[in-house]
DNA sequence: TTGTATGCGTTATCAT
DNA sequence: ATGATAACGCATACAA
């Protein structure tokens, strides 16, 4: 590897002249300028980088920790990052904590993993990252990160409960609000609901967007419309049945995966959703769209938290005032009216 | 930040002997030893690994430049590179390319992004990093990184076209074969195969399988059973018709997402998947558990590619002596009996 | 306009 | 068993 030292001797010059032209700090002669670069071009320089984050007490990157690349929020949220990264030039140092391949899907309940993450933000700190962002992959309350950490850190879709460390999290209760409005304005008065797990925060935000909805729209909130499910396909499809027994025209499924299950049900009932029952999402899971009829819903703004996590970070890395006090930052979600919701019959 | 100049001085010890009690080089004396580990405990010392980086001029990272982090195969296959990773006790540093939300569908039969790849390439050997993986969103020969480079470099999912950079790619002939053969077995011998697009090397591959499956099989292989794909779904729908109304007991879709077209267009005609006509998919998509009945496939082995990728990386790495000579790794497929194939009929 | 010298935090060599 | 010192590649204050 080609050294500035080397160029220097090549030049006939120092390397302080050598360095200063490299790094457009002027004061040289076109003449020696030009030797340089010409000569940098032909040994086919490199500049090292660790040698210079060393001297300049800085690295411009930042540490991902993600609890696992293999869940399906988690890939967009780390798009989302590099875009705004590649705009201001950082660089990402990722580390995938493999959570769910390691721990199935009971890990988000337990805290067994939080030694380990912080054993990987020591690490990351080690190598002089500037700052962490952590991704969850599923909205909750995650205390992992230590509330005495030197650099700046970012809770993205997940809730870190304390101002110093922002939370970047989905606008779930405006998404839900949008979703249950679309349904009272197409005449729907009896609304059935099938939610996600009780503990989940997303299910609590979309349940205060519905009854915030109905409120609205002066609709009494029936709790016996309001079957409780857990996220999957199965707990739409034996929820279905209750509801329609009741005389909802409309069934608002917290996910779309359980949406996929109510369709089932109601195809094997000879019930014709966007017609005798309407149905609408959550999430924008990308099979939604092949549903028969394709499902009404609204999409997870994972791409947007990601940016936004990377924007809030650069504030904090400049140590600007940041515009939310209680560091939390909503993202809206985007409404997709698909044909899944029919006008209601009087 | 403590440095092992400020534990020296406050041990009143030199940094040579901190160095050699913090890197457990032994030759210090059981006293020292425990007032040096106390004192960094206490001032919590980090290490920084970019000094040491420098000194010993390795920095156990490898850069992985992903074409799209948003597309279905490359988050698997970074996961199962973090896996192997973090097994050598090795860092990653992302570089996502976004190619497909810069380019649309299209920059892949394109080498525009070619310069961008070079200029990603050039950042990352700043960065010093000791070896590169480029992901390829899909499989395909890819030019991109240049001969001369001067760390080793693995291509995953992709061709290189050179036994310089090892290429890490699907066993799609054997995965097909598996497939045709669990047909044959069932009896089919009418079988019908709705391709992917021409250009493509997964196609070719998955061709030659079912050429192979076949001829074991002494079926004759009937250009006319042979339809053109693109790989959407619409081009599985539209190809329906045609191998319906020749005979055909089985269809070999060439992804599980046509398969969900073929699906379509038999539901509509009144035939039913795994009675009337067998179905076999490719790629194990999520949906294919979904579609009714769930859909006979093989899997992508795309943790396994990252995971192999990283592991012949390794070999670079150590200098040894590479298994495959001509630099082709290819990672089989599983197949998935589910029920979307039937006994045929005499 | 250019060169000298110093230091970033670490490891390693060679004395003591 | 411990310490003084050089070196890794670079940027920079200051001298020339």
């Amino acid at each position: 590897m080609t050294t500035i030292k080397e160029l220097a001797k090549a030049c006939g010059v120092s390397v302080a002249t050598v360095s200063n032209i490299l790094n457009n700090k002027g004061g040289a002669s076109e003449e020696t300028k030009q030797k340089v670069l010409k000569a940098a071009k032909e040994m086919n320089y490199t500049p090292n980088i660790v040698a210079k984050n060393l001297k300049m007490r800085n690295t411009r990157s930042i540490g991902v920790i993600a609890e696992d690349m293999t869940i399906f929020s988690i890939p967009d949220i780390i798009d989302g990052i590099t875009q705004q990264c590649e705009e201001a030039d950082y660089h990402i140092l990722l580390t995938n904590l493999r959570l769910f391949k390691k721990h199935e899907d009971t890990y988000y309940h337990k805290q067994d993993y939080y030694e380990d993450v912080h054993k990987e933000i020591r690490k990351l700190q080690s190598k002089q990252v500037e700052g962490i962002i952590y991704i969850s992959a599923h909205e909750r309350v995650i205390k992992c990160i230590p509330e005495d950490i030197r650099i700046p850190a970012v809770m993205a879709y997940g809730y870190s409960d304390t101002a110093k460390i922002p939370s970047i999290v989905v606008d779930d209760e405006e998404g839900a609000y949008q979703l249950v409005s679309h349904l009272a304005a197409m005449g729907h008065k009896q609304i059935g609901v099938i939610t996600g797990k009780k503990d989940s925060l997303h299910m609590q935000a979309r349940l205060e967007g519905f009854q915030r909805a109905l409120f609205d729209n002066s609709i009494l909130f029936n709790p016996k419309f309001c079957m409780t499910g857990d996220w999957n396909r199965e707990s739409g499809y034996s929820n279905t049945d209750a509801l329609i027994d009741q005389g909802v025209t409309a069934i608002f499924c917290m996910n779309d995966v359980m949406a996929g299950g109510v369709y089932d049900r109601l195809e094997e009932r000879g019930l014709k959703v966007g017609e005798d029952i309407s149905i609408v999402g959550f999430d924008n899971r990308e099979v939604s769209s092949y549903y028969k009829p394709p499902l009404t819903t609204t999409t997870l703004p994972l791409h947007d938290i990601g940016y936004k996590a990377s924007e809030v970070m650069m504030g904090l890395l400049a140590h600007e005032e940041l515009p939310e006090k209680e560091g939390i930052y909503k993202v809206p979600c985007e409404f997709l009216l698909r044909k899944s919701v029919g006008e209601v019959n009087e």
